[in-house]
DNA sequence: CTCCAGAAAA
DNA sequence: TTTTCAGGAG
């Protein structure tokens, strides 16, 4: 394997762990609220997502049967904080009824199949897609599957690592080729990467101080 | 490419 | 006040 990006990968992961430590990800007490949390912070701030849930704990509803049982117009005022509510609501909905009916509401059955096949069974269900899919393998399943976001992205293009028009597929390679099948360094490798990109490389990057700044980044 | 949408930082 | 946010569907 490619020794360069081994080492690369590595060194990054390093530095971010020495700056910022263990983010403890993912914050949720059950696989299911890992789920509930993966579709309701897409695109949308984890502070408005959480006020969110707290409405859904408060109602007893971070339960597939439960939440299955509410009116999907109840649901999206009850999730309104995080944003898009109408479309999460449904997408929170499609995903109980998935799992109801092919999995007879056995979660930890469906998430308990080899990863791949629950890769793809994610992508089917209506909301959610590929990172959402890759959050909820690695952080609800546990499996080794690297998830890449719009940080992750801006991160390794604006350094030169990976050309600007890469694709998500071929991003998810560029990690999983180069790093040891380890969930643990996954589920933290990716959290540190949101870290740095909400503190650091914004859409005006603050490369100053920030711990990946001395990389060298071409001029564009 | 446009729509979905509220909250909090800038 | 404007920008930005742990994206995805049509």
């Amino acid at each position: 394997m490619n020794r360069q990006r081994m080492d690369l990968l590595h060194d990054i992961f390093h530095r971010l762990y020495e700056t910022f430590g263990p983010q403890h990800w993912w914050p949720a007490d059950s696989p299911f609220e890992v789920v509930i949390g993966a579709i309701l912070t897409q695109n949308t701030a984890w502070k408005n997502v959480r006020q969110a849930i707290g409405k859904l704990r408060e109602r007893d509803l971070l339960q597939l049967d439960h939440l299955d049982a509410v009116p999907q117009e109840e649901l999206a005022t009850l999730i309104r904080a995080s944003g898009y509510y109408n479309q999460k609501a449904r997408k929170l909905k499609a995903f109980c009824s998935h799992v109801k009916h092919f999995w007879q509401s056995d979660l930890a059955a469906f998430l308990a199949q080899e990863a791949e096949s629950l890769r793809e069974e994610l992508l089917g269900i209506f909301g959610i897609g590929q990172e959402t899919a890759d959050s909820i393998v690695l952080y609800a399943a546990h499996k080794p599957c690297f998830v890449v976001d719009a940080y992750t992205h801006r991160i390794f293009s604006r350094h030169g690592w990976v050309p600007e028009e890469i694709t998500y597929q071929e991003m998810r390679s560029y990690f999983e080729e180069a790093l040891e099948r380890d969930v643990a360094l996954f589920k933290e490798y990716h959290a540190l990467l949101v870290r740095t990109g909400h503190l650091y490389c914004r859409k005006k990057p603050l490369c100053d101080s920030c711990p990946l700044g001395d990389y060298p980044v071409p001029n564009i």
